[in-house]
DNA sequence: GTGTACTTTCACAACTTCTTGAAAGTTTCA
DNA sequence: TGAAACTTTCAAGAAGTTGTGAAAGTACAC
């Protein structure tokens, strides 16, 4: 297989499986652009190689930033800002979990504290009761878990990660 | 706080965070509905309660089985099909699981097998397959350590994560 | 067989999210 | 200061996703 054909298909797979991750199409596109390339990028080679806006490609790579998948480099004697992406993928999936985690799992936890003031005697309020008390139990070990895992390197992870398949 | 307004923001918070889990706002919100709810409720209940059409509610709760997470449940003497949540938090973290590595990780492990294919001498050639080697690697472990936490009850996982959490 | 009580399907409508491109903003340097 | 080289913002349109409701399908009871 040619290289170009590869990139292509990596693209286009990336791109399809950060859609189901919280990372929308073309961001998850210009992280697979910047996995495969040896050099850092400036804007507009994204631009050109996924045909995508200038303000697309900004969006979408501030984005990136933010959720640290991907960096900055300044070039000496150059004005442009270039690109890299985070390549070590124990760091790139950290990253994600992170995040989602922020997002999601730490609003619902919230949420089901509030829910814990719910009263009442009756069958509806008792099964209410019990299974807020359920995901608020799971989540909150959930919750520990992955704050272990963001906050623990690679070595420990790898680690339980041998252990658990083991 | 009154159950009728502990039931709604568990359902819109429960519809919230399903959006962000491959399981869409109403398919979430009949799923809370169903797991606030001490007994079986029919179609029609489900549409009365979240104001949703047939068409949606069927849809929806056809999908909600598919992934598990809920089940039919017949009535003697009724024509009617009822339905409850699956409520053993385990039970429906797996299944979401199980049916995301399916969809996600399976196709994007096949996608890497064929990319081993790509030759070339050149940086961007060995910058691209080493990528695609890492990426290979830490997919396949992940996948079996999936696998085997989808296969495991549900014991073995609540020891595992509290080994993780120590 | 036929009526009744449901469930499923599907074309279209409503809504949400993503993309564009041009204008505005910022930085750098002479 | 001002003009060139970039980056950021944003309103409008395109694309994608979800929801509707009526019509078609199915199954059971008589």
């Amino acid at each position: 297989m040619e290289l170009a054909e590869g990139k292509e298909k990596f693209i286009h797979a990336w791109g399809t499986l950060g859609s189901s991750w919280g990372i929308n199409r073309t961001m998850a596109q210009i992280h697979a652009l910047l996995l495969m390339s040896s050099q850092a990028l400036s804007a507009d080679d994204i631009m050109t190689e996924l045909n995508i806006s200038r303000g697309n490609a900004n969006m979408n790579i501030r984005a990136l930033i933010d959720w640290r998948l991907v960096h900055k480099v300044l070039k000496p004697g150059e004005r442009k800002e270039f690109f890299v992406a985070e390549k070590d993928m124990w760091e790139v999936v950290r990253n994600i979990i992170a995040e989602r985690k922020k997002k999601e799992l730490e609003p619902m936890i919230r949420a089901l504290n509030e829910l814990s003031a719910v009263e009442g005697t009756d069958e509806d309020s008792r099964a209410f009761s019990e299974v807020v008390k359920d995901i608020k139990l799971f989540s909150t070990k959930a919750d520990s878990a992955l704050e272990r895992l963001i906050r623990s390197d690679s070595s420990w992870f790898v680690g339980t990660f041998l252990k658990m398949i083991k």
